[in-house]
DNA sequence: CGTTTTTGACCGGCGC
DNA sequence: GCGCCGGTCAAAAACG
């Protein structure tokens, strides 16, 4: 990106005059046109190691998602498994273990190319844990999408019903969503994502477009991580848990860095733009005229 | 009256 | 082949 330079050639070089007061001030000007141009020079330099910086956590950024996307495939990958060795977890979860979710957090070589093999033509699959009031029953997630339930089943695993829904925003949109309460914790929501949407999310644009500030309902309703404590019982709970929140930190952390080069793009377009410059610069003498008038 | 939700029935995959 | 289970369908009910 390029440095958002302020421009100092403000006209000041006053014809030479016989009053020493004149040629002060112009060697004082040169002076801070120096301090001006080496503090740019700095500017530049400091950008082009965000910018790096930038480029690095974008590649890290990817990574890290394919790697949770990669853990979530295997979780999917492993669920026949689980069934056949159910009775065994159930008395594992008995003593404080679990063996397929510890899985979820742990990756070798071996998995990866699982992986790999499962993704080609697999739907995106998201999972996302939303904080609930527990006393509250509606299986209704908020997330800037509009939904239209289809069905709800009890399944085996976990007495709490199962929601399913369709994206109903755009005809032919294939993403569908699942919706249950957290076995291990009733106060979540386990929303699990199929596919991508082929339309934009219309209601996260409006709250995008009223407050660039105010992301914490945007964005929850998309990753939203857990506020209630991770049970002390649960250890892969806990180990879900804290991976989510600190993926919802780098998230954080994203697009904050995202909103400050937004910011500085929009201001270097705007000083390039010489019908702005031409528009401030009116207004500016405008103002001064004003004053002047008083 | 159109849209959404509810809920029982149905279907297909999987294990035995 | 049978039963179990998760996912989907579709008719009826509810809602605005």
């Amino acid at each position: 990106m390029e440095p958002t330079c302020v421009d100092t050639s403000l006209n000041l070089n006053i014809a030479p005059s016989r009053n020493d007061t004149v040629v002060d001030a112009v060697v004082a000007d040169q002076v801070l046109v120096e301090e001006l141009e080496r503090l740019s020079h700095e500017n530049k330099r400091l950008n082009e190691k965000l910018n790096h910086m930038c480029d690095n956590y974008v590649a890290l950024q990817k990574h890290l998602s394919q790697f949770s996307h990669t853990n979530f495939e295997n979780e999917l990958v492993t669920q026949s498994r689980k069934r056949k060795a159910e009775s065994i977890e159930n008395c594992m979860n008995k003593f404080g273990y679990a063996i397929a979710e510890s899985s979820t957090v742990t990756t070798d070589h071996h998995e990866e190319t699982t992986f790999k093999h499962n993704n080609i033509n697999s739907p995106k699959i998201s999972k996302v844990l939303v904080p609930t009031d527990a006393s509250n029953t509606s299986l209704y997630v908020r997330d800037g999408y509009q939904w239209r339930k289809y069905g709800q089943k009890v399944t085996r695993d976990n007495p709490s019903p199962r929601a399913y829904f369709k994206c109903s925003f755009a005809p032919g949109c294939p993403v569908k969503k699942k919706v249950q309460r957290s076995v291990e914790d009733p106060s979540i929501l386990v929303t699990t994502y199929e596919g991508e949407h082929n339309h934009p999310n219309h209601q996260a644009q409006i709250q995008m477009s009223s407050s660039c500030s105010n992301q914490s309902e945007t964005t929850s309703s998309t990753y939203l991580v857990p506020i209630s404590s991770p049970s002390p019982k649960n250890p892969s709970s806990t180990l879900d848990l804290v991976t989510q929140r600190k993926l919802i930190a780098i998230e954080d952390a994203q697009k904050s860095s995202l909103q400050q080069l937004l910011v500085q793009q929009m201001a270097t377009s705007l000083t390039r733009d010489p019908n702005f410059a031409t528009a401030l610069a009116t207004a500016i003498s405008g103002r001064i005229l004003d004053f002047e008038k008083r």
